[in-house]
Parts: structure tokens; sequence; C-alpha cells
DNA sequence: ATGGATTATTAGGCAAACCTAATATATAAT
DNA sequence: ATTATATATTAGGTTTGCCTAATAATCCAT
């Protein structure tokens, strides 16, 4: 039976849902998956076990899935079309960042290997995506994540704001009223007490950030700023 | 309940297959847009239905389908969305032009209006697509359609390929292997008896083309080959 | 170790788009 | 006018991917 549709869309969805939260937690789980899908713990239940009756992820119940090796490499082939289609919409179309993630997304199911690569060689095989996240190789390989989270950093510690994990469009225009873009300079100023809310300087502007937002920041941090303690922990 | 799915592609599919036949004929026999699908007549007699009551188009029983004005607008509107992606494929990415249909039409569902016009900018406002066929304004209008069938010439009569009608990546596929393209000259050598094959020359080459493949070729007729009647037709 | 919270599963349903088989209806051709 | 052919509709079924409500299994914290 066959549909105009195409209903790989949602496995490539949660693939990539999948191996975005991985980067956080191993194993995820699953009410993570659903939650960031925006549909029901059954469905994502049901959805899992079809993915991994395909050997595409593992499931522990009560802890959480775990992509296998093929799981992952599909993963980072639609996270690796994801970003050069975010590339082409900033740098070609001239889109701006905050929007190009979402468009990316509609593309991303749109396309095979053949536009992939082609589209790779047009833009001249950028290394990021222009919220500054690494871009998966051909082979299905992410290169290994950079940076420590905003939310980390103490008052009086600072450096370069590295890439952004674009979990939502409401995230991503929110940091982009503020300015708050890849490259640019950070200084953690204040932290409210109980956990609460940073204030960070960026350029010569003063904002106030929520802890979720600040865990989304990666930064490269400046080591004149930073405590001796975190510093041991970066350099392992 | 939400989807990750898009379902509104079929929708799209429909309306565009509509106005693509409508150009041979009005109204459509509802068993054309079927095959053109590869669905059942029943299927796609359901969803003709639902887009009766949407006003896209009127179902006349065993006459046809004819787009309403809002119909007509929105088919066009996804063949320029379609069509400019192919410039795009074939421009930009270096893709072969006999691939780049069908890859555009995964495409065009996943593209907005804001992507599309950023699109159009960004080509330079294009006004045919690689197979030659003119791409519908913004407002989705469509230019008038040029040139005459291959088919209707007679031996002796030639012309320039102005278009070809992107009915199925096979037929494209062909006529890319025997180098027939638009932009280049063409004249009808031979008709076999009883409605047969045409015989061309293209180049320094010579080809056979069955009558179903002939229909799909537009020309701009060399007037000075051209027989007095088939003149008088074309000049009104 | 036990009770309360989390996580999983089962059962039953819905909507979109397809399908086949059978039937009804209109058009066209004799 | 009748009949054959083409077209349309009805009935019943499938798959994918989602839903809610209810139940079952496990984890964790006291």
């Amino acid at each position: 039976m066959k549909h105009l549709h195409d209903f790989g869309e949602s496995e490539e969805m949660y693939l990539k849902t999948i191996a975005e939260l991985a980067s956080k937690q191993d194993p995820i789980p699953v009410t993570w998956v659903a939650e960031r899908l925006g549909i029901s713990t059954v469905s994502a239940s049901e959805m899992i076990h079809r993915l991994e009756n395909r050997r595409l992820l593992e499931h522990t119940p009560y802890k959480g899935v775990c992509l296998t090796d093929e799981g992952r490499r599909r993963a980072n082939t639609i996270i690796r079309r994801q970003r050069l289609w975010e590339c082409f919409l900033t740098d070609k179309l001239a889109i701006t960042w905050d929007h190009v993630h979402d468009l990316a997304c509609r593309l991303e199911h749109a396309t095979d290997s053949m536009v992939t690569e082609a589209l790779a060689d047009y833009l001249g095989h950028p290394t990021t995506c222009p919220h500054g996240n690494p871009i998966p190789s051909t082979e299905g390989e992410m290169p290994p994540p950079e940076g420590i989270p905003l939310g980390d950093l103490t008052p009086g510690e600072g450096g370069v704001i590295l890439r952004i994990h674009p979990v939502s469009a409401l995230l991503l225009r929110h940091l982009a009223e503020k300015r708050i873009e890849p490259g640019k300079e950070i200084e953690v100023r204040e932290i409210a007490p109980f956990d609460g809310p940073q204030s960070i300087l960026i350029g010569d502007e003063m904002h106030v950030l929520g802890r979720e937002v600040a865990a989304h920041i990666m930064i490269q941090p400046n080591t004149e700023t930073l405590g001796s303690r975190k510093l041991m922990e970066i350099l392992g």
C-alpha cells in the first residue's frame, strides 16, 4: 500500500530527538522523548518498541533508551541534513538564525543522500551549523561535543559562546532578541540564591537567564576567570 | 491530535496533478488523476470530494474536475515551489535536469512561502525551470503556455525545443539519454504509417520517438518549414 | 519492607489515506 | 431503445501514528 506521504518522517524525528538528548544523559528516559516530541508517553513507548525491533535502539525498562550504533549513525545522518540546510538558509537565503531550525527540520526529511552531499559540496563543507553545533560526517559520525554549559559557571567566570543547543524555536528567538549568539563573549555576574537565575553580561548589556535557558548555552571558558576546581574538571 | 507528519502533502499532490493535467483538457477525468498519482479511482474520488467541500475544485460526475480560482492559485503556488527547487538543484547543486523533478517534488511540500521567496530572490527570479516550463508568480498566476507539441509536426517541419512536460522521471531520463533538451533544434524527418512513431533529427543524431513521448515535447516551430495550414492555426 | 511516585503496558479508539470487491449510474454506440 | 462501457459510489478493510483511561510493574525513600 503506497502513500503519497512519507511515513518515515516520524521515525526520523524519534531518532534525532533521542540522539540530541543523549548528549545530556544516557540512557534517556522515554518520558523525555515524549515530552520533547509533544506526544503521549504511550505513543512514544509504542514507537520505541518498533524501533527496538528494528535494532535502532535498546530499551531498558525503567531506565531509558540508548541508540545502537546503527541507530546513532542514522540519527546523525538526519542531523547532518538538518544542519546543512540551516547553513544554506542563513548563508544563502539570509534567513535569521533563530528561524532556520524549524524550517530545516521540515526540509531534512525530504532530502536524500545525493542532495545532501551535493549541498555539502556547494556550501564548502561547513563544520558547524549557525547555532554553532557540529555537523556530523557523511558516514554519520558526530564530532565530540565541546564547551561547558553556561549554567555551570559562577559569578566572575566567563568565556565565548561556542554553541546553542537548539531545543525549541522559542528558546532561540528568546536568545536572538537579546543578541546572545555563538561567537560572542559572555560573563556571569551574579547568581540569585537557591539556584536561581543568572545575571550575565554580553556586549554592554546585562540580562537575566533562567537555569533552563543557561543549560543550553555552551561556553568555551575563559581560563583566566575560571576557578581552579573547574579548570581541573575541564582539563581532565 | 497532532502528528509529526504533514498530512497536507497528499492534498498538494492532487492539486498539482490536476493543474498539470488541466493544460491538456478541461474538465479532467478523475481516472486521469488517479492514474497519474498511481492510486485507485476510489481513493481519488474520495479525496476529490474532500477537496470539493473545501471549494478547491468542482466535480461534474461523468465529466471530470475543474480547479476553482482558489484551487488553481494553490496549485500554482506549489508548482512555483517545485520549479524553483528544480532551478536550485540544477544551477547550484549541479544535479542533472532529468533527476531534479522528483527531488524537488519532495522538497516542495516542506517549503513555506517565506523560504520560497527567499529562494526566488537568491536564484535571481528565474522565469522557467530546467525543463523549460514557466514558473508561476508569487501570487499563484501561471504564464500562458507556449509552443506546440512535437507530435503535431509533420515531416520536414521543425523548430526549437521550448519545454518538456515533466510527466515522469522515466520520460525525462529517456530524453536526457538521447540529449533531447530544452533550447535545442529539432526536426521531424518521418512519421511511420498508422499514426506511428516519429523519426526526428537532433544535432546530427536521428531518433525514433513514440507518440506519447512526442506529445510532451513542446516546440517553438520554425516558421519556414511549417505548412501554411499549421501556420494559420498558430497565428490564430 | 512498605507505601507513594514513576514508568510501562494493555485495551479500545480515532483520523488520514490508502486498498479491493461489488454495485449503481450515466454516457456512448449500435 | 437497448446494451456495453466507463465512471461513481458503497461497504468493509488495512497501516501508521497518534489519543485517553485503566492497570500493572518497578523504583526509591522513609
